[in-house]
DNA sequence: ACCTGAACACCGTTCAAGT
DNA sequence: ACCTGAACACCGTTCAAGT
């Protein structure tokens, strides 16, 4: 499988640690295990990258990027929004441990490109320009938080547990708890269980559109 | 400074934990240094506490159960729901390693607190039954998500760093881009300089509530 | 029941030495 | 210029031994 007759370039690298976190998480992202499978030693990667940071922040470029670059072109500003969110929400919900890095330290270099993609809707939709870094933050923040917590609840299950028992038990869980301390979590225990994690995404970036185009109607 | 007369008790050893988490970062939570400050060794920890992940969680509880203890008895459910949230959003400033927990492991324990107290906002707002769940998923997510990445840049800062230094090398940076690729974020690079997070924050608060008051109207 | 602290397996990172 | 791999300092966790 290794093909040690090829070189070792960064973009190898950063692409052996997107396939070693994708299949053991986090903590599966070794100097030694990435080292293994390119066939050298821990040190030689250090001479690509100056350090696990850096890399883990290499690798989270490379999932967004891929993400970003089908060109939304939809009808609408909402829709392009739509287009964009999702593209990240399935891109964190495939690559769940992009989710830690984007609220950690590659937010300078990855997060431009998607407030570019949003903020261009938001113009487009009419939002007058003093609103504009204000309405594309809260947009993005929306996205990437979401699509965050999404995949954390996807790191616990794991990808062997089956979801719908896994939905059942936190249900019960919910519908054991004090009745007068937690009486609206008990009352919506049977929605939890039923619910659709993309539908969900989606109404919350609806939501927050219908916010937006309220608070700031175009002309 | 060590009161080594005190019998070490579970609740100590996560004070200890919250203490040595604000001073240092989730780095700086190791078993040794939280041995060394409660004078004893290593081990000992272990019979009160399973584990790291477990030692995390419950000092992510015990920061988010105190941030909920004043409870809102506001005037409207917006104004509630503004109470939680700043609530929350001050204490993860303060504490910025707990952002990096609630969309981690613990989620299953703190998690209803949080929901239950916007859910009963969300039932005060008139929102039609079948609706709760999915709408206080989204308040939640979005106060969670942006005092997550509000967090991050704060760790980026770091405590000694000069924010308004820091605001202007970023937005400095955002002049720079590609003038076609990141016509947008360009263009508001000057009010990302002067931005105040937690106005953003509430302006973002109050665009979500917006949708939800127009989406499903007060009978 | 509760604490001690040495020991184990593992990790990120460095660096003299090689080609 | 680029790679090797032993070595260093450090970590989470265990466990026999103590009180």
């Amino acid at each position: 499988m290794a093909r040690r007759s090829e070189a070792l370039t960064r973009a190898r690298i950063v692409d052996a640690a997107v396939e070693l976190l994708d299949a053991a998480g986090e903590g599966g992202l070794t100097f030694r295990a990435l080292s293994q499978r390119l066939a050298t030693g821990p040190g030689a990667i250090y001479w690509h990258v100056a350090n696990k940071d850096e890399l883990l922040a290499a690798a989270t470029d490379a999932v967004v990027d891929a993400a970003l670059t089908d060109e939304p072109s939809a009808a609408s500003p909402q829709d392009a929004v739509r287009a964009v969110a999702l593209g990240l929400f399935d891109a964190i919900d495939e690559h769940p441990w992009v989710a830690g890095q984007l609220s950690a330290s590659s937010w300078q270099a990855t997060t431009p490109r998607i407030f570019e993609s949003v903020g261009r809707q938001v113009r487009a939709l009419g939002v007058p320009q003093r609103e504009w870094f204000t309405v594309a933050s809260v947009i993005v923040q929306y996205i990437l938080g979401a699509a965050a917590q999404n995949a954390a609840n996807a790191r616990i299950l794991g990808p062997d547990v089956d979801r719908e028992a896994f939905l059942g038990t936190v249900s019960t869980t919910w519908e054991e708890l004090d009745p007068e301390d937690y009486a609206f979590t008990r009352t919506v225990a049977d929605q939890m269980r039923e619910h659709d994690d993309r539908e969900q995404f989606l109404a919350g970036i609806d939501l927050v559109l219908t916010g937006v185009t309220t608070t700031h109607p175009p002309r």
